[in-house]
DNA sequence: GAAACATTTGAGAAACTATTCAAATGAACA
DNA sequence: TGTTCATTTGAATAGTTTCTCAAATGTTTC
């Protein structure tokens, strides 16, 4: 922290000190939005959108090791967003969550709106 | 890679790798989240959600050094989330884009309804 | 023009993340 | 029951990311 901490306006940092959300629920946020921010999550999802698939499948479709993959897929079934079924030796995984699908639509729109703006 | 690679549903498989987007494509979506993934960039959107606020505004508001947010601040210029307007020797950083808003309004909904099933 | 103020920048340290590799688990089938 | 198939797990590594500290930039004011 520096030596001269100041703020230009300190009536209105006061104010807004108090809307803020509390650690916690920032971090909720940030941790939802990180999960979707890498792209072989994001590949894995985009997959899934279309129907389940097992482990091995994903694997030839992402063109990436079994491993890999399922360390991913732990980590999206941990915050919720897929879900797994067993059918014999497979693991059957599909999207758990119809919200999943509408963040991605905004974010979409969103790329779209900033890549008009360029023009 | 693995020795063998094999999928279960070959034929859908071969399906679903025409509908994938490209790396191009699916870098842009990851990328666009990794930016709203930290809680300092979820606390430095939520408090500009409210009005414009110069960085020592923020800095005192978030109880972080003048570095730490003007980087932040730099990341989400470059990316298009946040603007800024001169005023004297002050830098006035203000959202760019009404997108921001929505994609956190659907990541909201989402957690809530995470938290609902919960119960 | 010099001094003070507000912000930016770059390099470096500490913490985190994604993938790989090897070994472990769990289900099916002979 | 032992073997094979499909997936999971843990440790290690390479690549990122965030913050700090110090120095640089740009603007106002004297």
């Amino acid at each position: 922290m520096e030596d001269k901490i100041y703020a230009c306006h300190p009536h209105i940092v006061n104010e807004r000190k108090k809307v803020l959300p509390d650690q916690h629920n920032i971090d909720a946020v940030a941790g939802f939005f990180r999960v979707i921010s890498d792209p072989t999550r994001v590949r894995i999802l985009w997959a899934l959108d279309q129907g389940e698939l097992c482990v091995g499948d994903l694997s030839v479709l992402l063109d990436m090791t079994v491993s890999a993959i399922s360390h991913q897929l732990k980590m999206l079934k941990d915050t919720g967003l897929v879900k797994a079924r067993r059918d014999g030796k497979h693991m059957i995984y599909s999207l758990d969550d119809e919200h999943v699908r509408a963040v991605f639509e905004t974010a979409v729109e969103h790329l779209e709106h900033l890549h008009k703006e360029k023009e």
